[in-house]
DNA sequence: GGGACGTTACTTACAAGTCAGTAAGTTTTG
DNA sequence: CAAAACTTACTGACTTGTAAGTAACGTCCC
């Protein structure tokens, strides 16, 4: 039994979906590059040529194209992952390494996310529950990785569980950040994996050793 | 002898310093709130009971005073160490330590720092410089630093070196975002000091037990 | 010590521009 | 023919920066 469409008059055009993904592109780059307090929403409009008011047709506001934006990124970010589902213990942090190898191609999008990431910690942002969620998230799913790789007769403390888990996050961001400065200077993905494997290590075989 | 002011008829008034000083810490607070680019002049004028035209008599203009604010918190910074100079070794990585724990207490100065280096990295930003020469001096006393301690008959190699020197760096920024934006739940001190534990390990045992 | 005078430290007023969002009208399309 | 996909035109709020004016202050000279 075919799905009678009572709501719309029209069904949903092709068209306007490639439009949105195409202004959804624009903005990732405008929001990238210039941050999204500066980006304007003329400078996107004009990337997909039509004027600003047509951009605001398709998403309502600023703030609500911003949201799509991120939203919309989070998905392509999974695209080339089989399954489309990240995976779980030594493999998710071979994952984040290809992530960052892979990204080392397409600098507007770190730069979309380095920059905003950063500006959502500002006053009423309207990104910032967004990250504040996707931070948990993805704390979640490394603490989870993490867990299942030391499931020795010595497990680590819980304490140490967490720091590793949020210092493994934060290498990755810092790391871009660097990396968008001084692009000649940093690689990327090598000092990532360098990173990673030097904080797991720490965390699996734990307690010995401290240097300071 | 005394110095002849030729320049000038008056001399500078202590009272004007204070001024400065007091819209400093006003656009510190303001820029790390609102960003840059969103924190006015206004704003930060009303901070000290004066209009925006009176800030910018003082400072010129709003690229000049972020400069300004700056380095002045790059003072500020060191201002807690005897001698005023960064140590070398690994009283180099306490310091880092040392420094996460007193920013703990400081979220403001934390988070214009953090907003703002990565707002640095858009176009064209006037802040953009000031973060790579940095970024570039940071690395500079860090991986010195690492030198020093790995002065073995075994010592890491030229790579390894440069990827715990930045990945050191950037932890410490990454933990700074998550921790604004869920401090509750991210111990900024404690993770900055076990990250540095385990990249430190890494580098100076070097090459055995690679976990990825 | 007391003006004169030039500089400093502002204020008010304004210029010139940008921005997001809205309302109304027009073309396109299913 | 009705809804979608726009455009044009406009509003109102905000921006940094400048220009001109004013009051207070420090210094020099007598």
């Amino acid at each position: 039994m075919a799905v009678r469409n009572v709501t719309r008059a029209t069904k949903p055009r092709e068209e306007t979906a490639r439009k949105r993904r195409e202004i959804l592109r624009a903005a990732t780059e405008v929001f990238g590059s210039k941050g999204y307090t500066k980006g304007s929403l003329a400078d996107i409009a004009e990337q997909v040529g039509m004027t600003h008011a047509g951009v605001l047709h398709h998403f309502g506001s600023k703030d609500a194209l911003l949201l799509e934006v991120l939203v919309y990124r989070d998905e392509t970010d999974v695209e080339h992952l089989e399954g489309r589902h990240i995976p779980g213990g030594l493999d998710l942090f071979r994952h984040l390494v290809t992530t960052a190898r892979l990204n080392e191609q397409r600098p507007g999008i770190i730069q979309a996310f380095a920059v905003l990431s950063a500006e959502s910690v500002t006053d009423d942002h309207p990104a910032k529950e967004f990250f504040r969620k996707r931070y948990e998230t993805l704390r979640g799913e490394v603490k989870e990785a993490l867990t299942e790789i030391c499931d020795t007769e010595d497990p680590p403390t819980a304490e140490a569980l967490d720091f590793a888990t949020a210092s493994i996050i934060a290498v990755m961001d810092g790391l871009q950040i660097q990396w968008l400065l001084a692009p000649e200077q940093i690689r990327l993905a090598q000092s990532s994996a360098f990173a990673i494997d030097a904080i797991l290590a720490a965390a699996i075989q734990g307690h010995r050793r401290s240097v300071m």
